[in-house]
RNA sequence: GCUGGGGUGGCGGAAUCGGUAUACGCGACGGACUUAAAAUCCGUUGGAGCAAUCCAUGUGGGUUCAAGUCCCACCCUCAGUACCA
C-alpha cells in the first residue's frame, strides 16, 4: 500500500497546531535564537512556490535549532498595506479590509500546510489598527527629532498610480526610461511639496553598521553605493562679476590646476546673472530647453550639450581666467550644482571641452610613467604642472590643498551622499494615515498619542486622482477638525504612508505582540534582539533592508532598543524559474500553484524537493521530475519503515549513518539544503539493499529528518515507539537531534595514489599509518608498483590521511 | 562604463584547507517482470579508443609534488547601478 500523505499531514498539522508545539517562551533560559524570513504581501493570487522557496529552508533551520536545544523564535504575518490590494478593491469594488481579511486566510492555510514551524501566536498584521498605531507613533517621533519634514522637491511622480514614489521605488525600464517598482509604469518629476523621512541625516551610521553585521558582500556593496558617500571640498570661484562667486563641489581637488572651464546646471540660482548680453539668446533657449526636457530625455542623450554664458570665473590656486559654461549634465539635486572641468582628467569634461574646443590641462602623471598616456586619465598619481604642488602625490596634494583653502577661507572640505530624502506621503488609500493635523494658523500639530491608533477611515470611492490629492481629502468629517461651536480649526494631513512603513520594524512586534503600552516591552526585546539570521528577497537590498535599518538604527538613538542594528546576519532568497526556464507568470501560463502540487505529492516531498532544487540563494528552475523523485524518497522512507526490527545494529550502516549525522549537520549549518537531502538519499539507497534495519538506526534517521519532512517522520517515529497517544514530550519534534560520534569513524580508509599528480589507484590503510607501511602497501599494489617499474623517485608526498603523490624522475 | 555573482556531462547541480572532478537527482540506453504497456526492480551512462591509454571544469598564460579551487590577462553571461563631479 502507497503512503497516504493526504491523511498523515491532515492529521498531524491539526495535533501541533492544537498543543502550540512550536512556540516561542519568552525569557527562557536555554539559549534563544531569532531566525527570520520577510514576511509576505497577502495578494490576490495566492501563494507561490517563490514562498515556498523562502520559507522551507529556515524552517528547517528552525526545526533543526529547536531540536539541538535552544528557544527559537520562528514568526509570520502579513505585510499588508499597499498598491495591489487597493487596486484590485478600485476594480472589484470589495473594499481593501475585506480583500485583505480573506487572501490572508488563504495565505495562512497554505503556509499551515507546508508544515511550517512558525509561532502562530505571534502573528501580526501591518493594517490591524493595534500594529499601525506603533508605525503612527514611530512616525510621530521622527517628526519629534525634527526627521520628518515637509519638503517642497522635484518628486517622481506616477500617473498611472496617481501617487508620488521614493527614489528607491524607480527603476530602470527596458528602454532606459525611469518605472515604478510596483506595476511598472512610467514615471515623471513634478515639483511636489511632500513628507520625507530625513534618511540623509544617517548616512553615515547606515554605512558604519554595516561593517558589523554578516550580510553577503553584494549587498553591502550594493547599500555603500546607493548611499554614495563622497568626501571633498567645496571652493570658492570669483567671477569677473566679483560680487557673485560661484562654488564648485570637487573629489579631486588635486586635479584644479588642470581646471579649463567652469559648467552650471541651468537650474543653477542666479545664472541668469552671468549671462552677458551677447549670448542671452542663445544661452537663454538653451535653459529653458533643458528644464523642459524630461529627465529621461536629459539622460537618453548621452551627447554632451551647454552653452558658453560670455561670463569668466578666476582660478583661485593660479588665479587663471576660465570661460563659465552652463550644461544639463551638471545635475541641479547633487554637490553645488556647479563643477570645475578638468577635461584631462574626467571623461565627461573631457567629452566636453572635445565638443566646445575647451584648452585639455594635463596635470597628473600616472606614477607608472612608460604606460602610454591616454586621456583622460581619471586614475590618482603625481602632480605636474601645479607649481608648489609639482611631484606630490595626489593623495598628499589633496591634504595639502585642502588646508589652504580653509587657511584662506576659499573653501572647505565637504561630504556628499547620493542618498536622497525618503519621500514618505502618497497620494493613495490603503495605508498608514499621518498623524498630523494643519492648524488654521499654519502650524502643524501632532496627533495626540492617546488618540493613536489614527483608524484609516472607510470610504466609498479609493479612487486615486491626478490632482496630487489622496483620496481621504474627499472625507469631509474626517478631514475637517472643529471646535465646541462647529468652527474649523485644523485639517488632517490626507497623504498615507508608503507600503514599506509597516515592515521597517515588524520584526519587533512579533517579540511582543499584544502589548497595547509600548511597540514592545522593553525586556523583551533585550532578550530577543537582535535577529540572529534573516531571510528575503534580494530586490530589497536598497528598499526594505535600507529603511529599516534606518528605523532600527533611530529606535536605538531615542533608546527604544539596545542594539544598533536589527539584524546580524542576512542571506538572500533566489528566484524559482518555471520549467520553461522564465520567470514565473500567469501570462506566459508556467506557475506552479504549491496546493496542487500538495495535493499531489505531499507536503513533505514538496519540502524535500524546494530543498533539493538548487542553492538557497540561486536561481532555480522548476522540474516536476524532480519533485517526483522526491515523492519517491518519500515513498522508500515508508517501505523501509517495514523492515525495521529487532536486531543489533549492523557495523557498517552504523558508520554510514554517524558520516550522514555529521554531513547533515555541517550542510544545514551553511544552509546547503541540496546536499543535505543527497546525504538522506545516499543513506536510503543503503538501507534499500537491506533486509532489515535496526531499531536504533531508524530512530536515529527519522530524527535526523524530521526537520526536512515534519509529517511522515512524526507519524512512524509515534509508531515505531509504540506511543499509544501523542503528547508534547513525544513529539519527534521535540526530540535531541543526532549527533556525529568521532569515536565511529571507521579506522581503514582508502588512500587515493598519484604518480607525477595523476590518479593511478587506491591502497587500504589505517588511519595513522607510518610511512614505512605505506610505502610497502604501495609496492604490493601491482596496478601502482607497474608505474614505478625502473624510475627514480623523487619525491614521495604524503598528506596524511588524504592523498599520497609519488613524483619520478 | 562601474559594482557584485556565475561559466563544471544531454539537463538540474556536487566538490571545507589546493588533495580520487562530475556526489545526488533527472534524462537516456540495456535487462527482468508482463500477452503488451504503465508502474516497479536490476545494471550502464563525461568524451575518444578494441585496448593499454589519452583528453576534459569558458579561453590563454603562471605558481605548485598536486589547480574547478590560488595569481595575471581575456571572452561570455546574470543581477544591481549609472552624467553623483
Amino acid at each position: 500500500m502507497t503512503y497516504k500523505h493526504e491523511i498523515v499531514e491532515k492529521k498531524w498539522r491539526t495535533i501541533w497546531e492544537k498543543y502550540h508545539l512550536y512556540k516561542a517562551t519568552d525569557f527562557d533560559k536555554r539559549e534563544k535564537k531569532y531566525i527570520l524570513a520577510e514576511f509576505p504581501y497577502p495578494s490576490g493570487s495566492k501563494l507561490h512556490v517563490g514562498h515556498c522557496f523562502r520559507y522551507t529552508m529556515p524552517d528547517i533551520y528552525s526545526r533543526v535549532l529547536r531540536m539541538k536545544g535552544y528557544n527559537v523564535l520562528f514568526p509570520i504575518g502579513w505585510d499588508a498595506f499597499g498598491l495591489p490590494t487597493e487596486n484590485y478593491a478600485i476594480k472589484t469594488g470589495e473594499s481593501p479590509k475585506e480583500t485583505t481579511k480573506k487572501n490572508i486566510g488563504i495565505y495562512r492555510e497554505q503556509l499551515k500546510m507546508m508544515g511550517y514551524s512558525f509561532d502562530w501566536d505571534r502573528e501580526v498584521n501591518t493594517t490591524d489598527p493595534n500594529y499601525y498605531k506603533w508605525t503612527q507613533w514611530i512616525f510621530l517621533k521622527f517628526y519629534e527629532n525634527g526627521l520628518a519634514q515637509l519638503k517642497e522637491e522635484p518628486v517622481w511622480w506616477c500617473e498611472d498610480l496617481k501617487t508620488v514614489l521614493a527614489n528607491e521605488e524607480v527603476l530602470d525600464g527596458p528602454d532606459g526610461e525611469k518605472i515604478s517598482e510596483r506595476g511598472g509604469k512610467r514615471v515623471e518629476r513634478r515639483m511636489m511639496k511632500q513628507w520625507v523621512l530625513k534618511i540623509t541625516e544617517y548616512a553615515d551610521k547606515l554605512i558604519e553598521g554595516l561593517y558589523t553585521v554578516d550580510y553577503p558582500k553584494s549587498i553591502i556593496d550594493a547599500q555603500i553605493n546607493w548611499i554614495g558617500k563622497s568626501n571633498g571640498a567645496r571652493v570658492r570661484f570669483l567671477t569677473d562679476k566679483t560680487e557673485i562667486p560661484i562654488e564648485i563641489f570637487t573629489t579631486r581637488i588635486d586635479t584644479i590646476f588642470g581646471a579649463t572651464f567652469i559648467a552650471l546646471s541651468p537650474e543653477y540660482p542666479d545664472i541668469e546673472k552671468f549671462i552677458k548680453e551677447d549670448y542671452k539668446s542663445q544661452v537663454e533657449e538653451y535653459i529653458t530647453k533643458a528644464k523642459n526636457k524630461t529627465e529621461v530625455e536629459r539622460m537618453q542623450n548621452k551627447e554632451k550639450t551647454g552653452e558658453f554664458t560670455g561670463s569668466y570665473a578666476i582660478n583661485p590656486f593660479n588665479e587663471e581666467k576660465i570661460p563659465i559654461y552652463t550644461a544639463d549634465f551638471i545635475l541641479p539635486g547633487y554637490g553645488t550644482g556647479a563643477i570645475m572641468g578638468v577635461p584631462a582628467h574626467d571623461s565627461r569634461d573631457y567629452e566636453f571641452a572635445t565638443k566646445f574646443n575647451i584648452p585639455i590641462k594635463r596635470v597628473i602623471n600616472p606614477i607608472d610613467q612608460d604606460s602610454l598616456q591616454q586621456m583622460p586619465f581619471e586614475d590618482d598619481g603625481i602632480l605636474i604642472n601645479s607649481q608648489f604642488y609639482d611631484g606630490k602625490t595626489s593623495h598628499d596634494a589633496r591634504e595639502e590643498m585642502l588646508q589652504w583653502i580653509e587657511d584662506t577661507k576659499i573653501g572647505k572640505r565637504e561630504t556628499h551622499y547620493k542618498l536622497r530624502d525618503w519621500i514618505f506621503s502618497r497620494q493613495r488609500y490603503w495605508g498608514e494615515p499621518i498623524p498630523l493635523i494643519h492648524k488654521k494658523n499654519g502650524e502643524i500639530e501632532e496627533v495626540e498619542e492617546k488618540e493613536l491608533p489614527l483608524e484609516l477611515p472607510d470610504i466609498e470611492d479609493y479612487k486615486p486622482t491626478s490632482d496630487g490629492l489622496s483620496p481621504l481629502a474627499k472625507i469631509k468629517d474626517w478631514v475637517e477638525i472643529k471646535d465646541e461651536n462647529n468652527k474649523i480649526i485644523g485639517l488632517r494631513e490626507t497623504n498615507t504612508m508608503p507600503n514599506w512603513a509597516g515592515s521597517c520594524w515588524y520584526y519587533l512586534r512579533y517579540i511582543d505582540p499584544k502589548n497595547d503600552k509600548e511597540i514592545a516591552s522593553k525586556k523583551l526585546m533585550d532578550y530577543w534582539l537582535p535577529v540572529d539570521k534573516y531571510f528575503g528577497g534580494g530586490e530589497h537590498t536598497t528598499l526594505h533592508l535600507l529603511y529599516s535599518r534606518f528605523w532600527h538604527r533611530f529606535l536605538y538613538d531615542i533608546g527604544v532598543v539596545n542594539t544598533q542594528e536589527p539584524y546580524k546576519f542576512r542571506r538572500n532568497t533566489g528566484l524559482v524559474l518555471g520549467s520553461d526556464g522564465q520567470k514565473m507568470s500567469k501570462s506566459i501560463g508556467n506557475v506552479i500553484n504549491p496546493d496542487q502540487e500538495i495535493e499531489k505529492y505531499g507536503a513533505d516531498a514538496l519540502r524535500i524537493y524546494i530543498c533539493f532544487i538548487g542553492p538557497y540563494d540561486g536561481t532555480v528552475t522548476w522540474q516536476e521530475a524532480g519533485l517526483a523523485a522526491c515523492r519517491k524518497l518519500v515513498e522508500d522512507i515508508y517501505t523501509i519503515h517495514k523492515k525495521v526490527s529487532d536486531i543489533e545494529d549492523d557495523h557498517k550502516i552504523k558508520g554510514a549513518i554517524n558520516i550522514m549525522v555529521k554531513n547533515i549537520t555541517d550542510d544545514i549549518e551553511i544552509f546547503h539544503m541540496n546536499t543535505a537531502i543527497s546525504e538522506i538519499m545516499i543513506f536510503i539507497n543503503l538501507l534499500k539493499k537491506e533486509t532489515k534495519v535496526s531499531k536504533n538506526t531508524w530512530k536515529i534517521f527519522l530524527r535526523c529528518i524530521a526537520p526536512f519532512a515534519p509529517f511522515i517522520t512524526e507519524e512512524l517515529w509515534q509508531d515505531i515507539n509504540g506511543n499509544k497517544e501523542w503528547t508534547e514530550n513525544n513529539s519527534i519534534h521535540l526530540q535531541p537531534y543526532p549527533e556525529y560520534d568521532p569515536k565511529l569513524e571507521s579506522k581503514q580508509i582508502t588512500m587515493p595514489i598519484q604518480i607525477n599528480g595523476k590518479f593511478r589507484g587506491t591502497i587500504e590503510i589505517q588511519r595513522g599509518e607510518s610511512e614505512e607501511e605505506i610505502k610497502k602497501q604501495i609496492y604490493n599494489n601491482r596496478k601502482v608498483s607497474d608505474y614505478l617499474k625502473n624510475k627514480n623517485i623523487k619525491n614521495f608526498i604524503i598528506i596524511k590521511d588524504k592523498i599520497i603523490n609519488i613524483v619520478t624522475g
